[in-house]
DNA sequence: CCGGATCCTTTTTGATACTG
DNA sequence: CAGTATCAAAAAGGATCCGG
């Protein structure tokens, strides 16, 4: 088993789950994510069947994300993990990097 | 955010939430994880809070692992992300490997 | 029985530049 | 606006051998 995972998918399905996002919209809700990643981790999620994309093709470009039905069932889920964290500071992953 | 990366970390604080287990008995719990990524990653869920260890210096050495306080307040984020997982399949990290 | 220490491979993440 | 292409760095995962 092996949900969500990647540095920033719960955010995102976080974020998605309180409504349709742009692209621009979910990257100014993620400060720090890089439009690489973004792509990178929205396509997974995409792939996975956590979100879908809808592009319009106009001008300018459009596209929206939204979660799917079957995600639907894990929105408690990054609620308690978002609400969680908040309490008790982000887990794991090198929490403590330390640069040096 | 980074909540519970790791390959294993879902699968092991569900066990853990279900009961007390000795290193043996997880690893037995867990098919494929080897000792090496097990004593990681317990290490690493002890360090964020979310596991608590108790060895016995006995011979011969006896290890307990548990779940903490603070982490019983994700149980049913396990729950659901494990039952998730049963109905709609693995999520993620290439779940599609399709090797050649 | 329960690990620690190494070494190596695969995956993930990130910086940067470019495009319809 | 919403990406793609590259390249490089970092992190995670795993095999194997060693120890109390």
């Amino acid at each position: 088993m092996r949900p969500l995972t990647g540095k920033w998918k719960i955010e995102i399905m976080w974020s998605l789950a309180q409504g349709t996002h742009r692209f621009g919209e979910l990257r100014r809700a993620l400060p720090g994510i890089t439009q690489h990643m973004l792509t990178v981790q929205l396509r997974e999620l995409e792939a996975d069947g956590l979100v879908k994309r809808t592009a319009y093709e106009e001008m300018p470009p459009r596209v929206e994300y939204d979660i799917t039905e079957a995600a639907r069932g894990l929105q408690p889920v990054f609620q308690t993990l978002i609400a969680w964290s908040k309490q008790h500071g982000p887990i794991s992953r090198r929490h403590t990097v330390d640069r040096e």
